[in-house]
DNA sequence: CGTTTGACTACGC
DNA sequence: CGCGTAGCCAAAC
């Protein structure tokens, strides 16, 4: 809504279709679910990139409008690894029950570890079939040899 | 009809 | 690692 999404009746539903692919006990990201959506007409993707993040947020909020129960909403959260949802409202309590029951752990500072139930993306036949980039990467790449380092 | 209010994120202290 | 800032519009009040 802020930043004036140009089509969200075009937008949103690609939104939805990848929301509906993130797998229960696992999240994903505002700006995870926006890297995987090519920019729309007459949008540049450095605007893309600040804008999508909040248009995918207004995604959701549209989610709560019109209740569609196939959407898995509350599997998206922000880059945080937070609960982007006023603190306290019924959404918010709504959203972390929901998580805790698929088995999401949530830990200092309200936030979920991100490189443990990030969601690494939807199939990449899948993203070639519906026209979507791959996913920005929310868990920290493997580090070939970095860990145990001396010796 | 003016104000308020946002389901964001990268970046710099 | 927590906190503040920029970006900069439309709907709901």
């Amino acid at each position: 809504m802020r930043y004036d999404n140009p089509d969200p009746d075009s937008f949103n539903p690609l939104v939805w279709s990848i929301v509906r692919q993130i797998p229960a006990g696992q999240v994903s990201t505002y700006g995870q679910i926006a890297s995987m959506i090519p920019p729309p007409d007459g949008i540049e993707p450095p605007d893309f990139d600040r804008l999508g993040p909040r248009w995918v947020g207004d995604a959701m909020n549209a989610v709560s409008r019109i209740d569609d129960p196939t959407i898995p909403w509350h599997r998206v959260i922000n880059a945080k690894g937070g609960i982007s949802l006023p603190p306290g409202s019924k959404s918010a309590v709504l959203q972390r029950q929901r998580l805790e029951d698929e088995g999401v752990l949530f830990g200092k500072g309200e936030t979920v570890d991100l490189n443990t139930v990030g969601w690494e993306g939807p199939d990449a036949s899948w993203l070639r079939y519906h026209g979507f980039n791959p996913p920005r990467p929310l868990r920290k790449p493997p580090e070939a040899g970095g860990q145990l380092p001396l010796f």
